[in-house]
DNA sequence: AAAAAATGAATGAACGTTCATTTACTTGAA
DNA sequence: TTCAAGTAAATGAACGTTCATTCATTTTTT
């Protein structure tokens, strides 16, 4: 007997959505978001097909759910590294960049499945919105950290949000070439590369070999 | 009488073609790469649905040469700012990035069309190999450039192709928010981060006001 | 007149959704 | 504890729609 099996009916109810929806990533990254279908999708996760449709009233609602789902995996983690008590705003921008492109974040299949919501976001406002809540966030924060960091040291001329949005569209980019070309853009460079950006910037803070 | 009319044949079937790959990036655009269909690329440009297979086989063929399409059109810009004499290698790459964000390139459609086929690409082995190498002749046009004021200037611990591939994921990065937030990160803007990134890297030769 | 370009209705495969039915779990009285 | 009744979860075949593709026919060009 299964763990599964053992469950409660309202666990075994939600870890059957979580596996539909890890499904659904799998697809996603596999067969490409255009190609996706509900009996790939069931099938992957070993059950039936009218499940999905009673779990999330449509694929509609599951590929919506799937976005909310990886927006509120990077979320969580974005608190959870606020949250620890950081050393400076320079070790805190360090583990936001160090965590980026950990093996948890910056994997091929979820940048495949970020990419692949992106790729539909002009012509779908409630990915748009998601997306560009996750972003707000994301640079809102590191903002507020380079913006320390520039009125601690002696940065004249700095404008903290061009150079925190500078940041994470740098990130963003080093995802897709780790996606599209990860033979020459591996973890480690890109790692590297964002590392570099913050030390360029913030050399009194931060050096080239901060890890 | 219209002008396609008056044309000859080769003439007329060339401009056909090429109306159908605007139709469908603008399709791609409007309603997302999972939702373009045969009959809304064909309606749009005024054709009937025949044409469309006639010409390109099938609709695999349709969405192949519209990638190749955006990727000629990107290289041979590419190729137009290369070919003209540049002052320095500081000019060159700052042609290079004002190209990028001007509006023939960094506009939200053309954008979309990219981060369609993006978003595909992990499934997509043709795709992600026309995406690569349009990735490989921008970085490397790019490295060449930064080596060159590398070498000219007293930048130590500088590795140019560390800095071509921040570059050029930073464009990508800022592309993608000019996409998903586009009252956020407006062309403008988008320039001036990039140009940032450059002045940042070569305080020497270039400066954080230069356009 | 011959060749090339273009049409669009017809075809059949693929897909999302539905729902009558079955299976599994929970509850509470004996 | 036991068991029956009730509730929730899950099934999957059937249905109707959508879509890419085909091809006999028409229109346009050489």
């Amino acid at each position: 007997m299964t763990q599964t099996k053992q469950r409660n009916g309202a666990d075994a109810k939600a870890e059957k959505r979580e596996r539909l929806i890890r499904s659904t990533m799998k697809c996603i990254a596999n067969q490409g978001m255009s190609s996706v279908t509900m009996a790939s999708v069931t099938q992957d996760a070993g059950v039936s097909m009218g499940l999905a449709n009673l779990h999330f009233k449509s694929k509609e609602g599951l590929l919506n759910e799937t976005l909310a789902y990886v927006h509120d995996q990077y979320v969580s983690g974005l608190e959870r590294i606020a949250s620890k008590q950081q050393n400076s705003p320079a070790d805190h921008l360090l583990e936001q960049v160090k965590w980026d492109f950990s093996s948890k974040v910056a994997n091929r299949e979820l940048l495949a499945v970020w990419f692949a919501f992106w790729g539909e976001a002009k012509s779908r406002p409630t990915y748009r919105q998601v997306c560009s809540e996750r972003d707000s966030l994301m640079t809102d924060r590191v903002q507020q950290l380079c913006q320390q960091l520039i009125d601690e040291g002696d940065y004249p001329g700095y404008d903290a949000e061009d150079i925190a949005i500078g940041l994470c569209c740098l990130i963003e980019g080093l995802w897709l070439d780790m996606l599209i070309a990860p033979q020459k853009v591996s973890r480690e460079r890109a790692h590297r590369v964002a590392v570099n950006y913050l030390a360029t910037n913030f050399p009194k803070h931060i050096s080239r070999a901060s890890k």
